[in-house]
DNA sequence: GCGTTTGATGTAAACGTTTTCATGGATCGT
DNA sequence: ACGATCCATGAAAACGTTTACATCAAACGC
């Protein structure tokens, strides 16, 4: 029905030409059980001639929510960023949850700013991929008093917070496991740069897989920053002290891809002179060439479950925060061989 | 200062603390230049106090609106989405806008689902990445009666609904006369399916391109999806013709590193054996090797101003529906050269 | 000085729901 | 047959705003 000119149906429209009062219709929808058969019949009959649907604005003032979580990210082009988006989507989809995004690229002004849906109420709760706990500069912003949050992808080190993400040191000590049953035993780690925590954990599982291998045991780490730059130029430091490794475990695959081109430049070829491992599986990991051998992030069910916890919390709010740890597994691709070839 | 078990101050509290009415502190802040000085500092100092923020949803339940915009995508994943949105996002947040963003998978059973913050009145607009009007399958839902909306990234043939794109057939024009200017005569598009209506423009664009050069014209479409799997399948049924191009124009910089990846698989050389050339210039064109040579999609400039039209067109909605297309650069890398070493 | 304009403020309606409480009729146990 | 219980429903309050309208004092023109 609903003429184009005219304004959509309200649950009035509904109650009078159902013949009932509008406390009748309400309960018809969100409690059946409490409503006669015939009046429940005669209420849907009215809902659909008139295609009334319930006001959302309304609903929610008088429910005190909104059914509706922000999302902060400091960058949606960050490759992991979709895979965990979706994943987020669809936990608060099926739960009939809103998703809200924004975008901080960094800055704490942005940020700030995304956080009045939650002060005005327009969010329930508050999904961090940013690394960080928003940081209120204004005396106005209470910390005090924050909704229920969840961080993903970056861990946030604050009690009040759960997180969810891949287990880094576990996966971590698995990969240099596997470079170190291909043979090698000089095995260079590439980090995030200091600021990432991830960076650190893989670090120390990179120790722990070392240590499984005394002849193997060498710390030996060279400064990156995620970037595939940033791999480059770690391979270029190395060169110069004619100090090489057999094998490079990267921070991530976009550092991995740095290193490796880095290394083809220099004409060496990968997996044969050199192996290198990466951490992601980027969506392009498959399509470079060699193909990447690398921990997979279950980017998605990273995001559902970041979303589950979330909203039990919302349903539930003495439930405990929790920091919930994803198995990454060892994807087996070309980057990577024996030490056969060269040993030195 | 908003104690931890407290409820967020209202407007009345603010009022009481002033000694004023709370139209009085409903003025002060959404038309000062209607209340006197000295009450206006006693309503921003009680402000102060309380830690008031107006609620949201009694605001827009008042005003009848939403302050927000429903993005429905057909895919999160999609190398193009994240840069689209992160313009979306930028010009929404400027203008105090909120962007809620749905995954349709492609379904249209999401597709309906994700409708519903429209027809509750919790998005005001809509953003369509999808390449098709929502069709609505039930009879409640009446297609008359849409609010505005602007379609991105896909276009869609209805005159209720704005485009914002890249000019396909310009840009594929320019691609397909570089690669004339390259020496190239033996051209093939390969088309990135029937479904979209891109690779049909991408094509006449291809079209116009040769008709500069008549020796080089031939209408040689070979049909792929978008994949570079599809890419990839391409290859191998030209070479089972032995009817071979000297350069490719593909519909998707996927689809060329499909195409790349089978040309080296047969141990043939890019771009010293053929010339292969893309379109969109993903976020990984240029760490392939050979770097992508593409056509760049302004992915953030088309977000942006697909935004923009849309919230001008809610803010004022006799405003007519506008069609408009972006230019994209060539961005010249190493996948395409010269014809000299073969010519056959 | 007296109507009239002006300016600042308060009162109350409205936005569209959900839900407590009251009401009245039917059903029950005895 | 009568009080108690139960069930279906309606009236009205509440959620937190914005804004049309009323009010009243001060300033104004003459």
């Amino acid at each position: 029905m609903s003429e184009p000119g005219e304004r959509p149906a309200t649950i009035e429209d509904v109650a009078k030409l159902a013949g009932v009062s509008i406390a009748t219709v309400s309960r018809a929808l969100r409690s059946p059980e409490k409503v006669a058969e015939s009046t429940r019949k005669k209420v849907t009959a009215a809902i659909a001639r008139t295609g009334y649907t319930a006001n959302a604005m309304a609903q929610n003032l008088r429910m005190q929510r909104s059914q509706m979580v922000l999302v902060l990210a400091s960058s949606i082009a960050d490759p992991n960023f979709a895979g965990i988006l979706t994943g987020l989507e669809k936990a608060a989809n099926d739960r009939g949850y809103g998703v809200l995004i924004g975008n901080t690229e960094g800055t704490s002004g942005l940020e700030q700013n995304y956080l009045r849906f939650l002060s005005t109420g327009m969010a329930d709760g508050l999904v961090l991929l940013t690394g960080h706990i928003p940081v209120a500069g204004q005396p106005q912003t209470p910390l005090t008093n924050l909704p229920p949050i969840v961080a993903t992808e970056r861990p946030v080190s604050n009690p009040e917070i759960s997180y969810v993400g891949v287990d880094d040191v576990a996966a971590s000590k698995v990969a240099t496991e596997y470079l170190i049953s291909l043979g090698h035993r000089r095995i260079t780690y590439i980090s995030g740069g200091p600021a990432d925590i991830r960076s650190d954990l893989r670090h120390s599982g990179y120790l722990q897989g070392l240590r499984e291998s005394p002849e193997a045991l060498r710390d030996w780490r060279v400064e990156g920053d995620g970037s595939s730059e940033s791999g480059r130029a770690a391979v270029e430091r190395l060169f110069i002290k004619d100090d090489l490794p057999t094998a490079f475990f990267c921070f991530n695959d976009n550092t991995a891809i740095g290193v490796i081109s880095a290394l083809q430049l220099r004409g060496y070829r990968v997996p044969e002179d050199f192996s290198v491992l990466g951490f992601d599986d980027i969506p392009f990991a498959n399509n470079f060439t060699p193909g990447l051998t690398t921990i997979r992030q279950p980017r998605q069910h990273i995001g559902e479950k970041a979303m589950t916890i979330l909203l039990d919390r919302l349903a539930n709010r003495s439930l405990e925060t929790r920091t919930h740890l994803l198995h990454g597994d060892l994807i087996v691709r070309e980057s990577c061989g024996g030490i056969s070839r060269k040993l030195k």
